[in-house]
Order: structure tokens, then sequence, then C-alpha cells
DNA sequence: GATGAATGAGAATTCATTCAT
DNA sequence: GATGAATGAATTCTCATTCAT
């Protein structure tokens, strides 16, 4: 993925750095400027590698969507358990969103500025990893059938067992995208915690302590060592 | 500052203007002509109501996070018990955010842009809320003492009881906050069964089914028929 | 001059503490809020004492260069020798620059600002009062004739006597204008020795060393026990 | 800092042009779009070129300044007599003047409106100026020692040579740069005649008649030839 | 691949002024 | 006499973008 054509290094610096940016100033109040300083690539040197600053922020939010959901898709392969499923799909998203901070940030707070055809091209890779969730959870709840992403991806059934678990799936993502507004890794709990205690918390509440020996964890992946452009790896 | 009812009333209503512009466009990509055209006042007369667009967007929050602390204050007196307090604060949140969910978007969404005085004065407020439910998860596990402000407020200890503290606050946090980007009133569960639902996630789990007769339901607050000039009273 | 019907007590002070904020922060910086915050005046009461800001600026030169000619006819009455006319002219125009000093730097430094009827007005009282010190002067070199104010109002005989009349005349000016920028009453010679210095050097020169017992004094005039709404008297 | 000549030159036209805007209307009431028009420069493409409007007006300051400074140091470079350096420096004054009117008229009229570091940055430059005259002043009248510039520069001694010095030198720079007030050349004296009045009334007084053969002239200096940038070269 | 120079459109804000009360 | 509320016009400055080189 980080070597498709289009994405070279120096392209895929620029948007990290970019995102970066992005994420301190925010999308809108920061400007080409900012960004031909932060890079030291002149402002009109920037044109060569995207055509626009929408088509920038396209671009950062793509390649980081695109890698979340090829590693999601990578560790979900061959588990068929929804709890493990579940996880492993919390487990990857925090992960990803700890170690990719700003990107996420981005994706998460700049989610609307997009139109056009960079905005749906993101919406439909975001309803595919929502929908992912949804399924996941669908299982979950009963084991038979069905991928539950339709329930999210259509206003059907409005009120009901599709509106539960639309509900379900988005309450879980604020639990884990919100950590953009206050997470210190230096501060908080380590991402292995941090996991722990989500998943917890979703799966058996706060009134429930947790089992004496932990959570039951998953066999370690090979996460860890895999290099990336993506600063935490 | 000025009192009078008819500056008072002129005020609210371009607060309440400007949050719904700021809410669909975002604060930066709106422009002072944007409000003026919502609201149907001249550019320049809006001036006599705010010094700056920063201090309009302060006002907007100061005025939201106002009424939300108010509110809650009316509603937690007197009641002692923590589950009870956490139903309270959690009917008092979502209640809010839903009827007033282009305020609560500016609030959540745009935290970051303040700066200087307005930014530490929204700070001291939102601080002081956080704290409050911070004490009240605090109390739900371990009933004795403290109020478990402290733990949100500071760093330390910055890795155990507190950091769990904080975590499990910001998480639920992340749960009712994140409904500014996915609730839509039409098509989602009406906000009694959010309530209900991220109040049992959060107590109990998913994998814990709901009591058969529902939850244990609070007696109805004169939340209701308060008037206000926020739109969901 | 300070009871004509038009110029009342309130309009005075109107003037005198806004010729302090337009010598502080010059005309143009200086807006109408200023001033009404230095009055304490409200903006749109200000209006009822002048037409525009252009007006006021006018009142204030117009009242200034008012006073300035009355005293200056009233203290050369009956005084035939060119020196001592002089000698009066010299003294009453520093004497009244440094007491007045904020309205004299505006007269000075906004001489150009006013346009129309308003600068013609003003204009002319300048004209008469550059004539009269260019006729005290033109007397000085030849007493015989002419009082000399031809010569710097019109632009004949372009080069030769009128010519250096009219730089005489403006150098002289040059001498005691330029002390707005510079003369700080609290380091610098006090006025009269300022006065004898600067009449000693348009008359003698650097290089001839001043009487040893002080230059010739005129008798006092009545100038100090004046009452007056200009601070200085 | 941009040393490339074609920046140079675009960049000497465009405050050689604003320059003389400024003269016309005022710093204040002149604006980036009247400089637009008179340069021919669209007015966001003069951002190319100062930061500021109040940058514009300290590249206008400080370059006319930094041109005279050096021009004065060349021509008082070997001449020992003090009254030989006076007439230099009056001299040097005076033709720069005349022939850069506008730049001049901008540099004595708008003294005041800069602010922090371009405020003292020109201080610096005009204390510098104005303490060579205060030492050639010094020297005139007692030869034998010091620079005569403390006087100037410091506020002792308050009351007695210090600051008749003080004097005597602001007001021989208020005869010279007065001159911007009244000054035509196609009405007045021409620049060599006005240099050798001010002369004389400086060093001699109105009451002494010039030497029959004119004044003592100073061999030529090159100055005539010398290429600039500034129109009077 | 890269950049210096330039620009049109639009941003926030200020200002002198007005007018109903 | 005095003022609160309002406004049109103008101001400085920023921004994304372009294009010749």
């Amino acid at each position: 993925m980080d070597s498709r054509p289009g994405y070279d290094r120096k392209l895929l610096n620029i948007l990290r750095t970019a995102a970066s940016v992005f994420a301190e100033k925010g999308y809108s109040r920061a400007s080409i400027r900012d960004i031909s300083g932060a890079t030291g690539v002149s402002l009109s040197g920037l044109y060569y590698y995207f055509g626009s600053k929408e088509e920038l922020l396209y671009l950062i939010q793509d390649h980081c969507f695109a890698t979340l959901l090829t590693r999601l898709e990578e560790d979900l392969e061959g588990v068929a358990d929804p709890e493990c499923r579940l996880r492993i799909f919390v487990r990857n998203h925090l992960h990803f969103f700890v170690a990719n901070m700003e990107e996420m940030k981005v994706l998460s707070h700049e989610a609307e500025v997009l139109t056009g055809d960079f905005r749906s091209r993101i919406l439909d890779k975001k309803r595919a990893y929502a929908g992912a969730l949804a399924g996941i959870l669908s299982e979950l709840r009963e084991p038979e059938g069905g991928t539950g992403s339709e329930a999210v991806e259509n206003a059907l059934p409005p009120r009901g067992e599709g509106a539960t678990l639309r509900t379900t799936t988005f309450v879980l993502f604020g639990m884990m995208n919100w950590i953009y507004t206050w997470y210190d890794p230096e501060r908080d709990l380590p991402v292995e915690e941090l996991e722990q205690t989500i998943l917890h918390l979703f799966l058996h509440g706060v009134l429930t302590p947790p089992a004496p020996d932990g959570e039951v964890r998953l066999p370690e992946t090979s996460r860890m060592g895999r290099s990336s452009i993506w600063r935490g790896g």
C-alpha cells in the first residue's frame, strides 16, 4: 500500500506533514503557506503533488482510511468468533488511532469539509468500515446471519433492531474516536490498557468488575513489527 | 453587560442563528457575512453585539455551557444515590444535546479555536462539568469519599486509579458527544431510548441483556415544560 | 472671544479634548469614537456640536487661530518699532504655542486635511497671520513702506526681494513651529529663554554672542494674567 | 533581504511611488489601493514586497534616512573646520530635501506613526543624524572637545549648555525641515540660495547684511553628478 | 520537478454618520 | 440635548491558485 504508484516517498512525507498541520490548526485555518513552511517545499512546488487544498485533504483521509481498512482485513482474516472479531476491530482501530493521532484527528474532525467526488469516495470507505463493525456487532448478538452493514447504510428499518444496531455501532465509535480530544499518551493509560478498558466497558459495563486475571487476550498479531510510513506502524 | 430585554432578546437570537451557521459550515468556513445573511442584521450592525468573530463563538459556547451547568445543578440537587446521579447526568446531557444540537455541535467541534481569555474561561466551565461527571463515577465505584474531580483535573496519579477514572469519564463523554456526527432525530431512536441504550451500555455492557421490563426509570423531571431560549427548552 | 455665541463651555471643552486626541493620534487615525471616549459624550451626542469630523477639525483650528490673531493685534497695538514688533510677534507665537501645544500641533500638523470652504477659511487666517510677520520683517530691513504681506501672498516677484522675504518669513516660522516635534517643557529651556534664544539667533546668528546683560527685554505685557479657556492663558 | 536586481528595482520603484502618494494624501488617508493604482501593481501583489502598510512606511523612511546618512558621512570625510562642516551638513540636508521632497515630507511629517521595532530603528537613525549636527554645533562654539551628541540624546544637563545646544540644534532643523510646508521650487529661491540664506541667518542673523561678494562658498562637491535611485541624485 | 512573482476574490473589522426616541 | 442601535462604504490583509521560467 505504501508503495502504490502515486504515493511516493515525497508525497507521503507531504501528506504526513500536512496532516500534522491540519491537526493542529484545523483544515480551514491552516493555509497552504503553512504547509509550505512545514514541509520546506515552495508554495507553488506543492501543487505538483496535489491539485488543490481540498485534494490534499482527500489524499490524507483516503490514504489513512485505506491503510486502516487493509489492516483490518488482514487481521480479521480467518477469525470467525464474533467476540474475537470485535476485539480485533477495537484493537486495530485504537492502535492505529493512537499511532497516527494526527491523521486520525484530521479524519475524524474534518469529516464534513470534502465535497463532490472526494466526499463520496471517502464516504464509501467510511461506510464500509462502519459496516464492518456493525456486522460484527450484529453477529455478536444474533450469531446467525446477515452482515449487519445494511442496517447502518440504509435508513430502514428506521426504528427497531436496525436503529439499535446503528446506535450501538456509533456509540462504540464515539467511545473510540473521541480520544483525539483528550488522550495524552504520556498521561493516560497505555494503548493496550485503553483497549482493555473500552472493550470491557462495551461488553460488560462499568458495574461488572473485570476478570481478576485480566481480560481474555488475543494472541499477539504481527502488527507490532510492521514497517509503515505511518509513524506508529 | 447590557441587560435591557430588547438587547438581550436580539443578542440571544443572533447567538442561536450564528450557532446554526457555525454548526453547518464550521466556525472558520462561516463568514460574518453568512451570519449577517442568516440573521438579517447588517454586517457592521452585528458588531454592535459582539466585538469579534471569536467573541461571538465564545458567547455561544459560554451561554450553552452555562445553561447546561445550571440545569445539571438543579436536577442533581437532593439526589444522593450515585447511580441515580449518573442517570440524571446522562439524561440531562443527552436531552440538552439533542434539543440544542447545533449549539452543542459548536461546543464539541470548535473546542480548540478559542484563544486567550475566551479559551480559559470556557475551559474552566468544561473542567467543572467534566469534574462533576468524574465525581459521580468515582462514587459509583467506591461510594465512600472524594469528589473524583481532582483525578480529571490533575495529572496525578498518572497511571492507576486516576487515569482509569479519567479514561472512564471521557469514554462516557465520547459515547454521548459523538452523536453530533451521526444522530438524526427522524431516523434514529428517540432521545429517551438513546439515553436508555447508552446508560445500559455503560453500566452493564452489550453482553448483558436489558431487564425485560425496561431499565429503572427516574421520575420525570419538569424538564419538558421549561421555557427557554434554547429551542429544546 | 471665548464667550462668542456658538462657543459655549461644553463645545469648548469638546474642542480642547478633541485637540488633545488629534494631537496624540493624528487627525485621521483618531476616530470619533476616541473622542466620544475622551469626552464622555456619546458618539451620536457629539454630532449635536459639530456636523462632521472635518468640521470638528475646522472648529479647533479656527478657534485656535482666531485667539492667536486677536492676541497678536492686542499686543501689537501702538507699538511702532519694527524690532519691538518682531519681539512681540515671536513672544506671542511661542508663548501661545507652548501653552496650547496640542491645539497648535493640530494646527501645524493637520494643515492640509481640510477641504473646500473650511480649508479656505483657515487659509485666509493663516495668510493674514503670516502676512503680519512678513510685514514686520519687511519693515525691519527697509523701514520705509509697504506692509510686506503682498510678497508672501502673491507669487510676484518670484525671485528677488519678495522671494527672500517669503523665505525669511517661513524660515522663522520653521524655527518656531517645529518645536511641536521636540519641545518638552520639563526638559528644555523655559519659554522665556526659548524666546530669547530664537530671537537672538534670528536677529544676530549663532556666531554673535548674546549681550552680556541679556537681550533687550520688552516691558511685561498683561499676557500672564489673562484668563482663557486655553490652558496656558 | 532579497538582493536580485529585478526585485530591488521593483521594490525601489514601489517605495518611490508610495512615498509620493503618502506625501500627497498623508500616510493614513492614503490606502493601499491608492498605492496599487499609482504603481500599477495589484493590491495583493504589493504584499509580496512588504508585509504591512506600516512596513512600507518603514521601508520608505529607512531607505531615505540611510541615504541621507551615507552621503553626509562621505561629504564630511576629511573636513575638520567646524564652520565648513556645518556648511556641508546644511547643504547636504537641504539639497537632499529639495531633491527628494516627497520622501522627506514623509520622513518629517509621519515621524510618529511607526510603532514597535520599526519605530525604534528609525529613531536610532534619527538620533545619530541629529547627534551629528549637534556635534558640529558644539565644536562651532567651543572648538575644543566632545561630540555634542550626548547633549541631544540625554536629558542631562536639563537646563544649561546642554539644553541650549539641544535647542539650537532643533531650531536649525526647524528652519530646514519646515520647508516641506511651503517651499515651491518654481516660485522660491533655488536651493543654492536657500542654502545661503539659511546659513547666513543661522550664523549671522537677519540684522547682519550678507558679505557684498556673497558668502564664502565651498568648493563644489561631486554631489551633482551622482547617480541614484533618488530622483534628485 | 520546482519556484518567484503575481492576482482576484473574499475575509474581518472600522468608521463616520444617521435616526427614532 | 442626548443616546442606543444600525448601516454602507471602505480598509488592511490573507488565501488558494496560476504561470512563465
